[in-house]
Order: C-alpha cells, then sequence, then structure tokens
DNA sequence: CATGAATGAGCTTTCATTCAT
DNA sequence: CATGAATGAAAGCTCATTCAT
C-alpha cells in the first residue's frame, strides 16, 4: 500500500541500502579498497554476507555506491552554503570553508574519495564518466563564481575553469596534510591561508 | 677480473636490479599494487618471479624500491634545475615546470606516486617515515625559496611550509588531470598559469 | 526447527568436522604432514579447499586435531578396558592388548602419532604442552596399576613411572615392527610376549 | 699419484662427503628433513649449494647418507663395546649403555634417525631395504647374545629376536624421553633400570 | 671441481561470489 | 527477502635443482 509515494517495501530497502553504504563508507575508509572484505562490510552492516548481494552486485558496486553517496553530499552541503552567500568572496570562502569541514567530519570518507583518483589514474576508461562527471560538478560549483567575478571586474582576468580546479587543488592538498597528521593546527587558520595565497596571490602589491 | 673497479657480477647485479624496478614501475603504474601480481612484474622484466625475490624480500619492498628510485629521480631533477636558476620567481617556476615535464615523462610513476597518498591515508603508521621524509623533501627544496622571497621582500609575508605546500597541491592538481585525461591544453600554459596564480593572486590589484 | 536438543545445522557441522579428520587421518597418516597437501585433504573428505579452512585455521590445526582427536579415542579405549580388569595383571595385559589391537584397526593414525615423536624431538617448545600432555596421560594410566601392584606385594620394587614408561615402549616397539612389516605373527603372540618379559624378566628365576 | 692405496683426490672427495655429512646431520637434526633446506646444509659445511650436488644427487640423498653414516658409526661402537665384554650379562648392559651414551652425544643424530621410522611408516615401500638392512643388524648384534644366553641356560628360554627388539625399544624409548626434556635423572640410573627390568623382569620371585 | 644466480613447480591461504535452505 | 556454508580461482612466497661461468 503506497504511502506518500513510496510503498512500504521502498522504504525498507532504501534503509538497508543506506545501512549498507554508511558500513562500507566506515570499513572502506578504515582499511582501503583491497583491505576491505565483504564480511567486513556485511559485519558492519548488520547482515549477512548473502544480503550484501541482494542491494548490490559487486563488491565495486557497493564502493561506488559509498563514493556517490558520500560525494553528492558534500556536493549538497557546498551548494547550501555558497548560496547563502552573494559576494563572490564569500562563496569561495564557503567553497573551502565547507569543504574542510565535511572532510574532517567524514575522514573515512576522504580516504575513499582520494584513493578513487588513484584509481581513476589506473583505470581511466573503467572510472570513465560516472567519477569524473561527479568530480566535475565540484568544479562547477566554482568556476561560475569565479567568472562571475571576472566579469563584475572583482578578479583579475583569470580562466574559471583552471582557477577553480586550482582552489580545490589547494583545499585538497590540506585536507589531505591534516588527515595524513602532518599539519594540525587551526582548521580556519588554513582556510584563511589558502583563501589569502589565491585571492591576493604570493607577490608583492 | 674486475674493470674499472666492478666485477662483472656486480655489473650484472645492478643490471637486473635496474631492469626489475623499470618492469616495476612499468606494472605497478598500470595496474596498482593489488592489481599487479608478482607474475607480472616478473614477466614484464623478463625473469622468472624466483629471480624477484632474489633482490627484493617481497612484493611489497619491490614497490617501495620503485617508489623511492621515482622520487629520488625527481627530487634530483628538481634540485637540479632550481639551482641552475638564481631568482626566488626563477626557481619557483623551475620547480612547477620540472615537476609536470617529469610526470609527463614519467606517467606510470605518477600514479604509484599518487597511489602512495591514498595508501598514507589508509595507514599513517605503515608508511610512516619512509615515504614522507620522502615527501618532505620536496616541500624542503621550495619552502627556503619562499622564505628567502620573504626575506628580500620580493614576496609578501607569507608562511614558507605552507605557501610551498600549496604550490606543490596544485602542480600535482594539474599534472593528475592531464594525467586523467581531463585536462591537455599546452603544458606551458599550465606551468604559466600556476605560477601566475600563486605568484599575483586572483584578486584585482 | 531442533530435533533432540540438537539444530539440522549443527548435525551438519559435526558431520563436516567428523568427515575432515576422518580425511586428515588417512592422508596424513599415509603421506605425513609434509607430503600431504591440503588439497589432498579436502579432495579425499570430498569438499573444497575453502571449506576446510571453514573448520580448521590452518593446516596444522588440522593435523593437532586429527592427533589429538586419535590419542583421545585412544586413551578412552585404554581406560575402558582397563578398567574391566581388577587385577594387576589383568590391567597390564589390557594396557597393551587395547593399544595395540587399537592401533592395528587405526594404522594410518599410528603414523602421526608416531611422528608427533619425531618432530617433538625437533621443536620440543612448539609441540610443547598440548601433545605432551596427551602423551602423559598415557603413562598415568599405567603407573598407578604398577604402583598399586608394589603396594601390594604383587610387583616388586620397581619404580612405578619409569616401568610404565618401559611397558608402553615395548608396546609401541611391537606396533611399529608390524606395520612397517618386519613382523607379521600372530597379534596375540606379541601381546603375550611382551606380557611376559616385563612381567617375569628374561633372567632365570 | 695414490699413495697408501688412495688416490689425493680420493682423499680429497672423502673428505668433502664427511664434512657434507657433518654439517647434513648437524642441521637435519635441529630442523628436521623437511625444516633444513639444502642452502642451510651447504652454509653449514661451509660450500657453495652446488658443490652438494657434486657428491650427492638430491637432498634425499643427503639425508639417508648422513643417517647411514651415525647408524654406521653406532654399529662400530655398539660392536666394540659389546666385544669387550664376555658375559651375557655384561654385553647387553654393553649395549644399552653404549646406546644411550652415543645419542646423548649425537643428540641431533638421534633425531634424523627416530624420525626416519616415521618416514618408514609412512613410505615402507620406499625406504625399503638400505634402512631396514641397517636397523637389523642393531638387533643382529643382540639377538645371538640372547640366543647364547639361552643356550647357556643363563636365560630362561625367551625367543632371541623379539627379545633383542624389546631391548632396543625401552633403550630407545628411554632416550626419546631424555632428548625431549621430559626425564633428566642421570644415565646410569636410567642404564640399570633397563637392564634391571628386562633381566629381572617386573614380577615377584 | 666449485660456484651461486636463475628457475618454476608447488604450496598454503584468502576471499568474492553463489545458492540451497 | 535473508542467510551463511561452500566454493575454487588466484595470489605471494619457498626452495630443490640446474647450468653457464
Amino acid at each position: 500500500m503506497p504511502v506518500l509515494g513510496r510503498t512500504r517495501k521502498e522504504v525498507l530497502t532504501e534503509f538497508r541500502s543506506t545501512e549498507l553504504l554508511e558500513a562500507a563508507r566506515r570499513v572502506f575508509g578504515e582499511k582501503g579498497f583491497h583491505g576491505a572484505t565483504v564480511d567486513d562490510i556485511a559485519e558492519a552492516a548488520g547482515v549477512a554476507k548473502g544480503t550484501l548481494y541482494l542491494y548490490y552486485p559487486s563488491k565495486h558496486a557497493v564502493y561506488w555506491a559509498a563514493l556517490k553517496h558520500g560525494i553528492i553530499a558534500l556536493l549538497d552541503e557546498l551548494h547550501r552554503s555558497m548560496s547563502r552567500e552573494s559576494a563572490v568572496e564569500g562563496k569561495i570562502r564557503a567553497y573551502i570553508r565547507t569543504k574542510m569541514l565535511y572532510f574532517e567530519e567524514h575522514r573515512d570518507f576522504f580516504r575513499i574519495y582520494f584513493s578513487e583518483f588513484g584509481h581513476a589514474l589506473s583505470h581511466p576508461a573503467e572510472v570513465g564518466k560516472d567519477f569524473q562527471d561527479l568530480y566535475l560538478r565540484q568544479t562547477k560549483l566554482l568556476s561560475p563564481v569565479v567568472a562571475e567575478g571576472v566579469r563584475r571586474k572583482v578578479l583579475r582576468d583569470v580562466p574559471p575553469k583552471a582557477t577553480a580546479e586550482a582552489i580545490a587543488d589547494v583545499t585538497r592538498g590540506a585536507i589531505t596534510r591534516r588527515l595524513i597528521g602532518s599539519s594540525r593546527g587551526d582548521i580556519q587558520q588554513d582556510i584563511d591561508f589558502i583563501f589569502d595565497l589565491v585571492w591576493k596571490g604570493m607577490g608583492r602589491r
């Protein structure tokens, strides 16, 4: 009997899926793709191994789903926090801040996210569209902001896409260093520094 | 009979070692650590599996050796090219250019190099000193240059270490994009853009 | 649905365990620990290799389980047959007879049992407690009988432990010779001879 | 140029052989047949692995040679010490004593010797004649003595062969216990006890 | 004779996936 | 839908043996 446009079954199914995905994220984040076994994930999710295969066709599929799930959540948060700002400067700051905070809270997910670049490097074909699309959507949140800044003469005439990518790179680098443990300072300082560097450059004047 | 201070045996041994390392770099770069089998590497090197174990005690050891070998070669090139420049600006440009060109030529190695960050994220303890030391040596090539720039008032008062790391991040990001195939422009343009962005910043004036 | 206090699953599990142990005894007995492969055992048990590892964590564990299982069965039989006798003489005869018959019926097990002494000689520490305990329990079945005989003046004043060990030694030797094939006479004769020798000695009067 | 009936080469060859055999005995005794590698033996003998194969066609052959060498040495000592005694009692005592002392001094060899029984049990065909012959020669040293004792009415009418074997069994058992470490008393006591038990029996009168 | 680098068959163990219950 | 016992391909590593030097 459909309730609110969804059958009871669909609700249950989605519940299970989410449960599994969260377990997967936790386990993959902790042990990496190869270090994690399907048993680990099933156990972490509190289901039997066979059950997992009712929802996903393979270990890889679970991995992808967890990755996608996390990226989409990140994109949502980015979108939300950037929308709250009206100025270019505010939006860029919001991007950097939100990304850093998101990964600071979901360290295990960052490991998956980051590893996937490695994977993508080795198997560009396989990963192909799916991951690249998701990855590009991040840049697409930022580059229009840069473009707008250029148009409004708030920024000098920088290429929007490359600039957006660079901002993403520095942010990701800072997060990596924090998670690896080689940097432990105040997070706000990191955010300020990144923004400051990209905004003003290192050169004098 | 020793010739030029080296016995025939030593020459052979070194030849094998190099052969193995090159094969390892090729195979690991293509398939990743877990995707590559010891057989793959041995075959790529043109030796039997057992032979590989005469030179390295484990698959991991081969991996590390290939990684180390590549990083050290990169460090050497960075050191050489930066030394040829006297000005701060020239040294920073040299860093970016050399790194991009090195990885452009050793794409398979970049994949290993990059993946290791993923590994380091999942197993910070294991990787520990060895990789971090090597990684830090890169930053240590750049941060003194930044510090010098600050001292000489060529640069504004930026924190040298964080700035050096940021430059490395943007450079690595650009390389990644090139290798993944999402960016294919002229390499010189990438170099110029990166330098320009960090040097002048994106903000007007 | 539990029947007679056992679920279907438990029955199956026990069946598998027994099946595996019997196969292991057969194969180890035939080929020795090193000569037997895990594949051999799995095949003999009619299961896949992986299945074996669901029940035992390693090849060694299977070996130990088979060894233990056999020794305990022997101890049980020894205990039972000796209990049926009341006189010291009867108990000692029962010990010799039961042991010889047991190994005559479980030749493959004797090979495992015997080999383990060899193992124990090379690796006293490893084998250590587990095997020694089990081995000692045999002596402990016999030495109190000897002690009782001494107390009751049925026997002369011999040291019980050493005497019990000696009886075990001669019995084991006779079994070995039968299994190696260098002795094939009537088993009852062997039993009688052994008992006669230790009981009366070889000396005249 | 033959010297004393032997060429220089033969002397050298024998020297090597002995050296190898002693190393083999040491290593096999310590690690067992499977635990010892050909490398271990070669290293212990101070030669290269290939050299070992110039003298023996296989690892097994080395093992057999070491075993044979040790048994023959033991047989020699048994023969010598028993010859020095004229009485039946003395000869039997000499047998027990010599065997125990020999193995006490060549513990590593005893491990090989003992293990071989295990091997013989598993592969009666393979071991076949060679080992059985050598083993039988021990019994053949003792059984004529028993037979003589019976003839001279020093002993009661016991079957010489079986009796000789039993004496060997008890002796071997005592040695095993000493080497395994479960018995550490005075060696002379062990010898006396064994002789006493077999000679007088355990029964009263 | 002596060497030891090279070989590759063979071993134990793991784990993603299936399927009868 | 859910389970988890069973599977067997695949992997890393060892080591007896060979053979060019």
